[in-house]
RNA sequence: GCGGCCGUAGCUCAGUGGUAGAGCCCUCGGUUGUGGUCCGAGUUGUCGUGGGUUCGAUCCCCAUCGGCCGCCCCA
């Protein structure tokens, strides 16, 4: 190396593509372990599918307003068509689609799977809102017919998972998109899309802004009025739920009779979850349009800076259409992983881990005791510790203090010297005991 | 894609028309086999980039890039 600096690029983050120190990486990771353990308890099965797709397979079900990232290979010869056009996927459900098809005869429907990878869109990044991100999903999808119980097996299963994130209280909030775009119908108004769109801005802009809202989109006082009156309930209690859509008196519409029955069967089959786990909310509707009756969003009770929904999906009449020419209806639901975990991580609601999974820092005293000292913690590690060895023969309070910065929480001392036992450090408590590397276990 | 705000050490920020500071972090030391506290010493910046005004700009003006926030949409 010269005395003439050397020239670095600046390290900058890239925006909208997160990145974790060691110690949050921990807590991300353990939140993974325990989604997926979730997911497997209930009989889903993982499969990973790659990152890209080819561009005409991400099209084919006609959203390309996402923002996609193409892939190029730099040397790639301008003339050559020969092959296709890869781009990053914008979701796990259109990459299941595709796979569904493919693997049509080799999978056992219903087909139960869960898929935790990340997914690429390339909108204005915001907090809460990457460009490159974590999605844990489960769908099942049927042949022809999917039955009712697992639209209500979904929130159960994301209730257990998110339940277990120590990251307070979660509410899952369930619709059926058939009641209220059966009203629409019933009310006379071509195009819903807007509409139901407006509606499902009540969380955001509240009864009063909506109200507004669907008056600017030229609906007349009545249609407004029955609208509101339907989005505005919210019970979980599936008596209540249809009590109160009867008081509407909008019987005789096949498509919001079948629309309550079938969430009326949801909420019944989830009364074993606490009473503010779930709840029917009639403004939800979900902007994706594929979904055709069930619909979920989720909401954190105790954090009130959280806003958006951590978690959302629902039900769609056809999953593959656009790649097999079967009838495969479906129900999914999607954990939004790290919008989650990045805005709790941001307004500080994430206790960081340690900077080192290890247990224990066994000690190295001297440079020829460090074959002695390897021994003991292979002997350690064959007991199911992680263990790391300490690199140099330096100072013990240069070993002490590296053990501190990493957070691990036990010091092994293997013997100084022929004849000496071993000896255990709590770095807790700061208490030392003799200890056998072949029996010790510490104490609770 | 549209609108607003902001760009000074790794981080959080102060500062002045005459080429820069604090705290935290980091490194080393406070002798002989033991961390966290304390004390001492030390390293770090093209003051986002380009141009203009000026004797002189980090500070004024213009542009540009980047970041953040809101909207759209969504996890």
């Amino acid at each position: 190396m010269s005395d003439e600096k050397r020239k670095t690029y600046k390290p900058v983050p890239i925006s909208g593509f997160p990145e974790w120190l060691p110690e949050i990486r921990l807590v991300e990771q353990g939140w993974m372990d325990h989604i997926r353990r979730v997911f497997e308890s209930y009989g889903f099965c993982s499969i990973e599918t790659p990152s890209v797709e080819a561009l005409d397979v991400l099209r084919a079900k006609g959203e390309v307003d996402k923002e996609i990232y193409v892939l190029e290979r730099l040397h790639r010869d301008e003339d050559d068509d020969s092959e296709a056009r890869l781009a990053l996927h914008f979701d796990q459900t259109v990459p299941l689609a595709r796979y569904t098809a493919q693997h049509f005869n080799d999978l056992v429907f219903p087909f139960k799977r869960y898929q935790m990878q990340r997914v690429w869109r390339g909108e204005r990044p915001q907090l809460g809102r990457e460009r490159e991100f974590y999605q844990c999903d489960i769908d099942v999808i049927g042949v022809d017919h999917l039955p009712l119980h697992f639209d209500a097996e979904m929130p159960a299963v994301i209730y257990e998972a998110l339940e277990g994130l120590d990251i307070g209280r979660v509410q899952i909030k369930v619709s059926n998109r058939k009641i209220l775009t059966g009203l629409c119908g019933a009310l006379g108004i071509a195009d819903p899309v807007p509409v139901t769109r407006m509606i499902d801005k009540m969380d955001k802009i509240g009864a009063d802004g909506v109200r507004e809202g669907l008056s600017a989109l030229g609906l007349s006082s009545a249609q407004n009025d029955s609208l509101m009156a339907l989005a505005q309930i919210k019970t979980r209690d599936p008596e209540t739920l249809k009590a109160r859509i009867e008081s509407l008196s909008l019987q005789g519409d096949d498509v919001i009779t079948e629309g309550v029955a079938e969430l009326a069967f949801v909420l019944e089959q989830l009364r074993h979850l606490p009473d503010h786990a779930v709840t029917a909310d009639l403004s939800i509707v979900r902007g994706l349009d594929y979904y055709t009756g069930t619909v979920y969003e989720t909401r954190l009770l105790d954090i009130p800076a959280f806003t958006s929904s951590v978690c959302s999906g629902g039900r769609y009449d056809d999953l593959a259409g656009s790649y097999i020419n079967k009838h495969l209806p479906g129900v999914g639901i999607s954990i939004g992983l790290t919008r989650l975990f990045a805005v709790l991580e941001h307004h500080g609601h994430i206790k960081a881990g340690r900077k080192s999974p290890a247990d224990m820092l066994v000690v190295l005293p001297a440079e020829e005791r460090r074959a002695a000292a390897a021994e003991t913690a292979r002997a350690l590690r064959a007991r199911g510790y992680k263990v790391e060895l300490y690199h140099a023969p330096q100072k013990l309070k240069k070993q002490l203090a590296y053990a501190e910065k990493k957070g691990i929480p036990y010091i092994w001392f293997p013997p100084f010297e022929d004849g000496q036992g071993h000896e255990v450090k709590y770095m807790t408590t700061g208490a030392q005991i003799t200890a056998d590397p072949e029996t010790w276990t510490p104490e609770s």
